[in-house]
DNA sequence: AGCACGCCGACT
DNA sequence: GTCGGCGTGCTC
């Protein structure tokens, strides 16, 4: 009897084991990697199959059989295989799930491939009388080889023809690409010095079919984009594939047109494709007609083999975490990829992520770097206004004189300016208007959040509880202020103040729609407005050259968010949005509003000074015992019974210091249970524990020991973006 | 995930 | 005496 070992793909996380089912004779051809639908307990569900083996083996039930097969072909191969079992290990989910990213939608769907019907001579000649009309047809048939049966308006003469088995007919798959139609820029380039020697350096490897990690380290404008394409051009030269991942497909229409300017076989993947798209994209990957893939992190899961160079653009990018189990994070299965392919993987960005910079520092990663923009078009001048200072000389505007007049003057010149204003949410965070001061945990040094429900402060990690303080603990002040909401009337602000300017929104609300985010960037780049403002996607890669001018209202609404991560991402901030100035031949301006002159994320982002940034941070981390110097797990209890989950929370918290953390020969740490950000979502009670490790895979046989990976109550966030 | 089985409180 | 709460366990 033939049967099938086969994951079925539901969303539960404590199905561990796969199931044994009969292929029935009509199914026989089915192997490893069809996907298929199966009946389990009362419901159909769709399946993959992880074997098929010829049996006599009995079992105390009866088998059921496969009922269905959802694709023409085999959906998963061997590359797909490996890197879904090594997510499973890795992310401690079950198989299925690591499976199921795989493909487009969470269950398989019979979706028909489109087809179109030709018609053709038939290869046997038989001799029959025919009409004039018939020959006539015939004839013409003949000369072209095939024609489409769509352009045929006669369907009798068709139906006469097939009878007497002088044409036969034929079904093709017809693929559709949604991007078929974006214009191309071609432009003539010649590589910098900068560039040259990257791409001499990385070559080697590619050429050598060695796996290397690379970190392109350049400034914004300095033309790492052509580094991807001059790789990619010698990946393909030798047959091999490449695969570049951007951030978030919608803010990176720039990059997939350089692309299609220098490659006509560019695939792009992204969210926003309907299954069929998809499929269609599978097909042709699988067929090898497409050797290159561009697309945000879902990118990384098709079936593209052969890979010889892996990218990984604005890798310090948040967009690259999976913010749903199984919580993965884009870098981290890229470079996995990258290793089983023997491929090359490049991380870029004007300003890596600490994780990366530290690895590159430390030998892990080769390090490439451009410090100067192509055409040698100067960096944007920088300064730093302090807001205490505009307040005491009287100015309660969110614009300070100083970008006010930069605006006006911009406005004047008939250049156009960007202002971000990042504002994100419900944080909330308390500081003195007069000194900067904010108030911070005194355990652990983060801002404290202010809960308004019972107008405490607290600290997410310590559990430190704290009256706000009715004066300025540092500088005796009265004038305390709760910042953090409120922020979004920007709008009328800028209409009252610069009455003459047209002016333009750009955040989630404004670009809900698809493309939207493209139309607004293209009427901005026309010229039909003169400020672009919104948050922090007007900051992301895109290249305006009448930008000359650029504003960042609270560089502090970042930098007091309440995470050890704060000071980067404030400087990776304040870094995009001034690369956004002066790329054209006009040279740019940035002002930075803050309350924190003093703050090294600041200071240094003003200097655009990366390095004296990571120098002046790292230590910090180290004292406190953060990435890059641990790994950090996050366990999210979540229950309608709050004693009950905490309870839970709290055994395991007790747990892990008696069994792991006293006793390893590595550093170990936990925190909590401490209430989530959220902490209590559509009724449900969340609590948070947070696991600082030196080792993960001793974090991983403490998680597993306790069954924590099925527990229905816990998800498990290995190398979350926030602590909360 | 669903759905069934199963063991303790308020009701016709 | 039963109806029903959702805790635990199983699905080839």
């Amino acid at each position: 009897m033939l049967t099938a070992e086969i994951c079925v793909n539901l969303a539960a996380k404590n199905i561990f084991q796969v199931y044994t089912y009969v292929v029935p004779q009509k199914f026989s051809f089915l192997k490893k990697g069809w996907r298929v639908i199966v009946p389990f307990g009362a419901k159909i569900v769709d399946g993959f199959i992880m074997e098929v083996k010829d049996t006599d083996k009995k079992f105390d039930f009866e088998l059921k059989e496969i009922f269905d097969v959802v694709d023409n072909e085999i959906w998963f191969t061997p590359p797909m295989f490996a890197m879904a079992s090594w997510i499973a290990d890795f992310y401690l989910c079950p198989l299925s799930q690591a499976m199921a990213l795989f493909m487009a939608g969470t269950h398989s769907k019979k979706i028909p491939p489109k087809t179109e019907i030709f018609i053709k001579p038939a290869e046997i000649f038989s001799e029959t009388k025919l009409t004039k009309t018939q020959e006539n047809f015939l004839q013409n048939l003949r000369e072209r080889g095939e024609i489409p049966l769509k352009e045929i308006k006669s369907s009798s003469i068709i139906k006469k023809l097939l009878e007497k088995n002088l044409i036969v007919k034929e079904s093709r798959r017809i693929l559709r690409d949604s991007y078929a139609n974006v214009d191309a820029v071609q432009k003539n380039i010649t590589l910098t010095a900068e560039q040259k020697k990257a791409v001499d350096t990385v070559q080697l490897f590619i050429k050598s079919k060695m796996h290397a990690g690379f970190l392109l380290h350049g400034v914004t404008g300095s033309g790492k984009t052509q580094v991807y394409i001059e790789l990619t051009k010698i990946a393909r030269q030798l047959g091999r594939s490449a695969l570049i991942l951007v951030p978030e497909i919608s803010l990176t229409g720039q990059i997939v047109k350089s692309f299609k300017a220098h490659f006509s076989e560019v695939t792009v993947i992204h969210s926003g494709l309907s299954i069929a798209e998809r499929n269609d994209i599978f097909y042709k990957i699988r067929k090898g007609e497409v050797g290159i893939v561009i697309g945000a992190r879902s990118a990384l899961f098709t079936p593209l083999d052969n890979i010889g160079l892996i990218v990984v653009d604005e890798e310090q990018d948040s967009s690259y975490k999976q913010d749903a189990p199984p919580f993965y994070h884009a870098k981290i299965i890229a470079e996995q990829f990258a290793k089983i392919q023997n491929a090359v993987i490049i991380f870029g960005s004007a300003t890596p992520s600490f994780e990366t910079y530290y690895r590159a520092k430390s030998g892990k990663l080769f390090y490439l770097e451009f410090s100067h923009r192509i055409s040698n078009n100067p960096l944007p001048q920088v300064e730093c206004v302090d807001m205490r200072v505009e307040l005491k000389a009287g100015n309660k505007s969110v614009l300070s004189f100083a970008l006010k007049n930069l605006l006006e003057e911009t406005l004047k010149n008939q250049q156009q300016a960007i202002l971000l204003l990042n504002k994100r949410g419900y944080s909330t965070f308390v500081m003195c208007r007069d000194c900067g001061e904010t108030v911070r945990c005194p355990e652990c040094g983060l801002p404290m959040h202010y809960h308004i429900t019972d107008k405490t402060l607290k600290c997410h990690y310590c559990e430190v509880e704290k009256i706000p303080p009715k004066i300025c603990p540092k500088c005796g002040s009265k004038r305390i202020k709760y910042f953090g909401t409120g922020t979004q009337k920007l709008e009328e602000i800028l209409s009252e103040e610069l009455p003459q300017a047209k002016i333009l929104r750009m955040d989630r609300d404004t670009t809900a729609k698809k493309f939207a985010y493209d139309e607004i960037l293209e009427s901005f780049r026309r010229g039909d407005f003169d400020i672009l403002f919104g948050t922090k996607m007007v900051a992301k890669g895109h290249d305006i050259p009448n930008v000359t001018a650029v504003g960042i209202l609270s560089a502090d609404s970042v930098l007091n968010f309440p995470d050890f991560r704060a000071a980067e991402e404030c400087f990776d901030l304040i870094t995009q949005a001034a690369g956004r100035a002066g790329r054209g031949d006009l040279p740019g301006k940035v002002i930075v509003q803050t309350y924190n002159t003093e703050a090294d994320a600041v200071k240094f982002a003003c200097q655009q000074d990366f390095k004296s940034f990571y120098d002046a941070e790292i230590s910090k981390r180290e004292f406190l015992f953060f990435p890059p110097f641990s790994r950090l797990v996050k366990l999210i209890f979540t229950s309608k019974n709050k004693e009950k989950i905490f309870d839970a929370a709290e055994r395991i918290v007790n747990s892990f210091k008696l069994e792991v953390a006293t006793n390893s020969a590595t550093r170990q740490e936990i925190f909590g249970p401490i209430p989530a950000a959220i902490e209590n979502l559509r009724g449900e009670f969340r609590f948070v524990v947070l696991i600082k490790t030196a080792d993960l895979e001793i974090v991983r046989g403490f998680l597993r020991l306790h069954n924590l990976q099925i527990s229905p109550n816990v998800q498990i966030d290995f190398d979350p973006l926030t602590t909360n």
